[in-house]
DNA sequence: CTCGAACATTGACGGTGATCGATATAAGGA
DNA sequence: TCCTTATATCGATCACCGTCAATGTTCGAG
């Protein structure tokens, strides 16, 4: 390793030519564009509620729920925890399937694992 | 293990009295004020600016930085920069030096590891 | 003790986000 | 077909956040 960047976040560095490895960029950890996504990722994740929601939906049976049971819970309305999983969908974080009336919620395997590894210094 | 909840998000959980491990609370995975502080702690990390702040002082030689570091490969004002750079330390990311005129900034070691375990599962 | 450099703080502006009420959609049952 | 239930979407409101220009503060140099 050319310096002392945490491992995780050099992972998210384009493969660059090794001729560069030496330039200013060295001081330029991460891109603008990664830096970018990452913060989309975290963002979508820092919110009380839809941090309760992704632990509820890992301890509901079958680590599945459905939209009434978390509206019950997080004494929010039924409009704002339907945005709060859409944004939870759209970052990749759950998955929605709609069985009947009802739509069921569900963990992405490793998807919270992955942004966790991203913060992982050494 | 009482139930499937991952186990970093398990550790947030005040210890409880094993009375109450069947209730209607056993759906209620991370306490609210839990939720909060977690909330609070990815809130000061969702910015591509601090991001790379952090990546930068990480990078940068012995891992430390001062503020016209930062200013200039950001391409931000240096008020701002100080700004992020005080959600930073606020957050207990980054510790702030002062000798002569310059502020140094330095990572707090395992802070980012703390928030990422939290988010592993299993 | 004054001057300039590095950094912090303040005030203001524009944009974004969380929440709700109202409404739309979709599916099942009478 | 009509009605009810579960969920999604829309529009509006209010608070918060990122950014900057201007100003304040704290050093060291002379």
């Amino acid at each position: 390793m050319w310096n002392n960047l945490p491992m995780s976040l050099m992972e998210l560095l384009p493969v660059r030519d090794v001729t560069a490895c030496c330039g200013p960029l060295t001081r330029e950890a991460i891109t603008d564009e990664n830096a970018t996504n990452l913060a989309s990722s975290l963002k979508a994740l820092a919110d009380p509620a839809r941090l309760r929601i992704i632990s509820m939906v890992a301890a509901h049976e079958d680590a599945e729920a459905c939209v009434c049971d978390l509206t019950e819970s997080l004494g929010l309305g039924q409009p704002t925890v339907s945005h709060h999983l859409k944004i939870l969908v759209d970052a990749g974080y759950l998955t929605r399937s709609k069985r009947g009336t009802w739509a069921y919620y569900t963990l992405v395997p490793g998807a919270l694992d992955g942004v966790a590894r991203l913060l992982v210094t050494v």
